[in-house]
DNA sequence: CTATAACCGAGACGGTACGTCGCGTCTTCGG
DNA sequence: CCGAAGACGCGACGTACCGTCTCGGTTATAG
């Protein structure tokens, strides 16, 4: 998740360990201090008023430590927000509506709290127009979710609600289709109307939804 | 859309002429160039790099003046914006499947631009944990778009493919859920997925909408 | 002490009453009022806090009514405070010495006042590459109070204490000198040394200066 | 001279060196720039219309680092101008008169540049209800130009043109006398009646003075 | 008795400078 | 070589006054 800045710019082989180069090793411990002082900054102060200055001090941290970790706030907010993404999971429910349901709940939980709140919104903006960031967003974030669409797909099928498609390019089609509904309705409705979502909320969207699914799966 | 700041901070009541109160009153040409100035500005440089300074020199304006009008930048553009989403229209091609579509397709359209790109998730953002500015964002923008949805189903309904509801409650209701899903999807796909909305995806979600709608009338 | 701006711009010849130009004359009471907000605002906020706009409330006047009489800040408090300086006098007390004497400490009490303290010096520093304020502090406040040195010689001739000067221009020279030595150590005791004036230290002053005449005077 | 603001905020104990604290040190070039810069636009602009910013340009400085290192506008400018009025002497010309003569035309010459003519009255104005602002002028300027009256008398002692004082209390009141009488006079006479000091006016001043110096001194 | 002219209050206007804040970089010291 | 500390150049912020202007309304003299 965290991403060293100058020095490997990139994921390093997961399994090869790094070369141990000369000189004093970074610290281990700050990169998750940094995170979580980030989040608290975000819980606090919101996206626009987090400055890295306050990050530092609340993370004990000298601020150049942080710049050569990150190239800047949108990158270190994307990374502190991400892992609370991964925490959503699709226990299986028994059916397709339970399943979705709980992923529909799930994920409104997550929205409700202020840092994801907050931060979401900021980076897709800041997205506009800084391509690496975007792919950033993607890479840490977005695809990694459509694994919840994936399972719950292959979980129906396995049960016989929905027909397993030949078409493997229309499969992926349908899963884009159906993370942005799921993803996009309920982000509207939390971030933009800014209404809660509750059971019956979630319950009249599932039905929605898995009632509509069946006429595009042909 | 504009509001003058302090003292009415409100739009005013529309069928009530101002009081011409004392003192010169404000220029009316100013409004229209400062929010041209500003859509321009985001155009070129996008919400963070946006500054009211720069908005100020591209207007003609001094900076003072803005100032006297909005409460910041979010405000400004806020109303900036807000006028676009005014265009939108739902001309009558036949079917609701065809009402649907074209307006999921004008809405892609719109978010395209790069002033609403760059704006829209960032006054969002920063509505998180700013209630007026949030109340700004309703009813300058979201809650003007909800015609769409309240003219396309009167129209299915006239047409039989909708039955009419009894319960205006929950037809309150189901607007509000059709409306996130479809504006939703839309900034989903847009902006956070960052893949173009064509006529094929735009086809494909509004068959899973139109059909789920049945399930959820009665 | 008053002089209108654009219209006459220079007092106007002293016996002649003004023409009575049509429209309606200016307030009377305007000008005391806005003399006294200012020597109040100086006494509280000091020159370089005081501003014409709050002198305008304080006076109960729209700011235009003072920039129409007052060329600036500068002009204004040279005629706010130049009235302070008039009230300056000579009472003869029967000795050069008693006389200057009594002369200084009336002076040292008018720059203990809060209002002389901060705009004497600083109508000074601001006449500097200021003609035209150079000018006017001179006729407004300097020039009028080498009266009270004339004043004081013509007396003590009369007295038998200084003799009569037959040069009429090294008298002129003379006297000048002696107002600069009166006013300038007062001045400067009182504002830059920042040290009262007490009895003490008038007496040694003025035992000084009158010591010392003897020796210019022939 | 130059004092650093926060850390130190008074001229730190001078033969202590200064503790080498972390962190990267203050450009030791900067200070001088910026008073050079100072000076320079003193000079071009006068006191009113200075600004910090123009200042920070002059000097190839950051306006911040200028706020860094000094609280305002009227410190800066008293350490700008204070150098210059160490550059005074009193060079032993054979007799008192002519020392005094001597020292009141080299502080003639040093108010008419317009630097210090401009700066000295404002800061002396701004000083009045800004006690820290007082104490700054006394120790940078006015109370190290007392020397010059100690030495004065000193060596007139020496020459035996003044007695030995017995009571040094009454000592440090004349010399504080001599010091507001001169400087006053010569002050006043430069900056508020606006006439050039000749060697005519420094004789006959220093006449005065000398003569009347016997007075007071048994 | 009505013009007409100059005044007045109020307040918005284009500007300039303010003093602060955060950015991202740099330069030092010590580990 | 890393990390802390902190000064640096930079740019934008939002505010305060400046001095000007444009209003509607008031109060005089002149016709």
């Amino acid at each position: 998740m965290v991403a060293g800045m100058p020095p490997p710019a990139t994921p390093p082989p997961p399994p090869a360990s790094p070369p141990p180069r000369a000189g004093r090793p970074r610290s281990t411990t700050a990169d998750a201090a940094i995170l979580e002082a980030t989040r608290d900054a975000l819980v606090e102060l919101g996206w626009s008023k987090l400055t890295l200055g306050d990050v530092a001090i609340r993370a004990g941290v000298a601020k150049t430590t942080l710049y050569r970790r990150w190239a800047g706030k949108n990158e270190l907010v994307v990374d502190a927000v991400a892992v609370l993404f991964d925490e959503l999971e699709l226990p299986d429910r028994g059916s397709l509506l339970a399943d979705v349901e709980g992923v529909v709940l799930q994920f409104a939980a997550l929205l409700e709290r202020p840092e994801t709140k907050t931060a979401l919104m900021a980076v897709v903006a800041e997205s506009t127009g800084d391509e690496p960031l975007r792919q950033r967003i993607r890479t840490a974030i977005v695809d990694r979710q459509k694994r919840l669409v994936l399972i719950g797909r292959e979980r129906a099928q396995a049960r016989g609600e929905l027909p397993y498609e030949e078409d493997s390019e229309a499969a992926a089609r349908n899963a884009d289709l159906i993370f942005d509904v799921i993803a996009g309705a309920v982000v509207h409705r939390t971030l933009v109307s800014c209404e809660p979502i509750d059971e019956a909320w979630a319950h009249s969207f599932t039905l929605l939804l898995v009632s509509g699914l069946g006429s595009i799966q042909e």
